[in-house]
DNA sequence: CGCATACTGAACCATACGGTTCAGTGTCTA
DNA sequence: TAGACACTGAACCGTATGGTTCAGTATGCG
């Protein structure tokens, strides 16, 4: 198998790939929140709610408590290292590939300036 | 409408919520690849890795030239600053409301190792 | 007790996803 | 020109997703 099995970054990034659920990060890094509160704030029924702070939980994004008939939310344990991590090492291997193109873009540029043709767009 | 409406952020973190997606753009990294060659590397039919490919095109992380009879497929013009940028104020959310916890659990630590108890895990 | 609140779970629905097969179309190359 | 090669597109399939409704269960409160 070629395809590096890390389940983890496929959950985190399915999680985020919603912008309801980033909302709902969101929300929660500003302050706890019931199913319900997050329900209304979003105009959903509690049960579709429900299944989004499912996902956020399941990817370790948000943790729940019930106390009494309340089950609270907040943000969870899990940072998004890795997830960060993944973006910053593909960064970088844009930049290998693509670093000296832009110098070779940068070099035409500079170059059209001094023929005195306009640039393109 | 409360939730924000960044569809770039849904289709960049859609195509990476795959472990193959993230592969292609991992090897198109290395050197760029015809589909056929993707369709190899990933034990794949030919018709499966072009849909791969079309989405990872869509959200702007690899572009595509068809000469000849092959398309060749390079990483793309779209960098994943976007995504970076949710990630990191997501982040900095996260240690606005949890760096005072950290703190908390530090001071426990100490306070713990001054009691003379032995520290849990 | 009796009612409202807050969640839970099952069932359902439409659509999207990841993948396949099959039947093309267009391009090399001998 | 014939055949191989590289892709393309439609159709299909099973499963997942995002959402709903409806029927519970458990808790709080007067």
């Amino acid at each position: 198998m070629v395809q590096y099995a890390r389940a983890h970054l496929d959950t985190s990034l399915a999680a985020l790939a919603d912008s309801t659920r980033r909302g709902v990060l969101e929300q929660l890094g500003r302050e706890d929140a019931s199913i319900t509160a997050l329900a209304d704030r979003f105009h959903m029924t509690l049960t579709g709610m429900k299944k989004h702070v499912g996902v956020l939980e399941q990817a370790g994004l948000v943790v729940t408590e019930k106390v009494g008939r309340v089950r609270t939310c907040r943000i969870g344990a899990r940072r998004l290292d890795e997830v960060a991590a993944w973006i910053a090492s593909y960064h970088q291997l844009w930049d290998a590939r693509f670093g000296e193109l832009d110098q070779v873009i940068e070099e035409l540029k500079q170059k059209e300036k001094s023929d005195g043709h306009h640039q393109p767009e």
